[in-house]
DNA sequence: TTGTAGGCGTTATCAG
DNA sequence: CTGATAACGCCTACAA
């Protein structure tokens, strides 16, 4: 006696399992099985169950399932600053991952407080199956307590008992170093990044180890913003510490000094060698192109996906775990030391 | 007599309402009013509330909202690669803008493909509230199909009925051409870019109408891959037509465009004077610097989401409702046409 | 193999 | 002003 609204959904909403159910003349358990694990009902009920849910144009809504679950498919990256260009490869490799494993990425930008990404990340805790950290302001406690919450990941930054994917500074510094100590280079200067910054803190480490073992004296100047304006900025201490050879924590603030150092007359690499980290777009577009200790950036942001989604229970582990190789690019912005004045 | 578990959530998992409830000594729904519409309640009770929330650490749960409401205070952003830098700029005016408004942001990537793209929108469309489509490769009528089912809106590419963000691409190609023809150039060639691209033919349509009314000659060049490397295999084309000056779909391509033309020993500007679009990170670093027609891709972003957010009732309509301007940066990439041979 | 009956955490409706 | 109660769409014991 009722009007058969069988045929398509209500009121313009999507359709939803109980639609298709009644549609194919089933229960909505039986829609939700049929879908969800096939095989695991009769072939003939399932053909039906397909054949109508595809006239409906019927998709699971990820929402309701969540909710019951507890699991979003969801996974939140979350960054300093999304204008730097360290992040696109990150980005790149952890969103490639992700959609292939039929996840979401979301992504979050802290724009390099501690206060406003505690609150990104407490805002996304509870929509997603883990959190990528890519480059935390956080303090160490902090982050064990959320990762003692969700699945975290960090990227480039090392806390006792997190799972982090990690690069290999020290085989690029050598590298590096021993390149510069070729180029008879006897004295450095490190432009480090922020204040705080823990990878910042593993270059310099790098760096003074290498130098160390080479007898090269080493200076920091900084901290320095790890944009192309602090390069900038830096220079003015630079050429007051007499400096031949800059090692930059990035590649941006490198660019910033060659920029700086341009306008002052100032020849790279006849005057002043620069080097710099990350290998970004553009680095080895400007003049000279950047020397530069490469990361394997997308790399990084597709192990940080594939560890999570292991602790997920949704993948196989990473097929290497080891630490991701970092190596030197050697380009123009590097040349032989002047002779000593 | 039962034993008072009031003081903690249920076994690990977040607190619910009915803990802050519990807790309160009010019900849930009480809980619900007192977070969600502060001051339709009492206030020595809303004061309760907030304390034991506080307590225990509560977060409304998004999902189960979204769930109810039908709203995910989630918007999606989909664009063809993530790794052209003139998605950086939308990526980042749209993230904040999101963020400021409370909203989180997921991005999607289609590779270029018009059926990962269709694919990603419907895996999309169940949990967002709104789409913001970048550079999609869909047809018109699948593209208004999806704004039927959803908040939609374009950037860079009009759809009859549908909301977009759009560019006065006239206004920065009438300077360009202005510009090339006061540097003595009666001959143009253009690198468009993809096929079907909608933007590349509306810059072609620019460049084609400003020709005109400077009676210049203007030739097209592609399809081109957006890409530096579709610059790069350009160069055999441009050569073959002898062309003196070149205008690029983008940035990309006329990076690719010069470094190959670098390679061949042909002089910019000297010998071929070049132009793009977009004004991408990267374009002020290469030598000599590029020529471009600066878009104000930040702005777009945060328009886009300005207009889904008053699509959504959810704030009000963007200040400025008008085309976006475009202008030309003139750098060093253009010159003197050389003297007719 | 299939159906019934909760329940996930929240909000909205409707009484009190 | 506050408290029951019923959805939202899906999943999963438990029954049949």
């Amino acid at each position: 006696m009722t009007d058969d609204p069988a045929a398509r959904p209500r009121r313009g909403s999507a359709a939803t399992i109980y639609d298709v159910a009644e549609l194919a003349g089933v229960s909505a358990s039986t829609v939700s099985r049929a879908l969800s694990k096939p095989g695991r009902i009769s072939a003939s009920t399932e053909q039906r169950i397909r054949a109508a849910a595809e006239q409906l144009n019927f998709r699971v809504n990820p929402i309701a399932r969540a909710l019951h679950t507890g699991r979003s498919s969801t996974l939140a990256l979350v960054v300093a600053d999304i204008t730097n260009p360290v992040i696109f490869g990150i980005v790149r490799g952890a969103e490639q991952a992700a959609s292939a494993a039929g996840y979401t990425l979301v992504i979050a930008e802290s724009q390099e407080s501690d206060a406003t990404e505690a609150e990104a990340i407490e805002r996304l805790m509870p929509s997603v199956d883990g959190m990528i950290l890519a480059t935390s302001r956080l303090a160490d406690d902090r982050i064990v307590d959320i990762a003692s919450r969700k699945a975290a990941v960090l990227i480039n930054r090392a806390v006792d008992g997190i799972d982090s994917v990690l690069l290999d500074v020290d085989e690029g510094v050598q590298q590096l170093i021993s390149h510069l100590s070729d180029l008879g280079h006897r004295s450095i200067a490190y432009l480090s990044g922020p204040d705080r910054s823990w990878i910042s803190e593993r270059r310099w480490d790098g760096l003074l180890g290498a130098a160390e073992e080479r007898g090269m004296a080493l200076v920091e100047i900084g901290p320095n913003a790890p944009t192309i304006l602090g390069g900038r900025e830096a220079l003015r201490r630079v050429r007051a510490a007499r400096a031949r050879a800059v090692v930059a924590f990035n590649d941006l603030i490198a660019i910033g000094l060659m920029q700086a150092a341009a306008e002052q007359g100032l020849e790279v690499p006849t005057d002043l060698s620069v080097a710099g980290f990350d290998d970004i777009f553009g680095s080895e577009l400007i003049v000279p192109p950047l020397t530069t200790v490469r990361a394997p950036l997308v790399s990084a942001g597709e192990r940080a996906v594939q560890i999570l989604l292991h602790r997920l229970g949704a993948a196989a582990p990473p097929l290497d775990s080891g630490l991701l190789d970092t190596r030197l690019i050697v380009r123009g912005s590097t040349g032989q030391a002047p002779p000593p004045s």
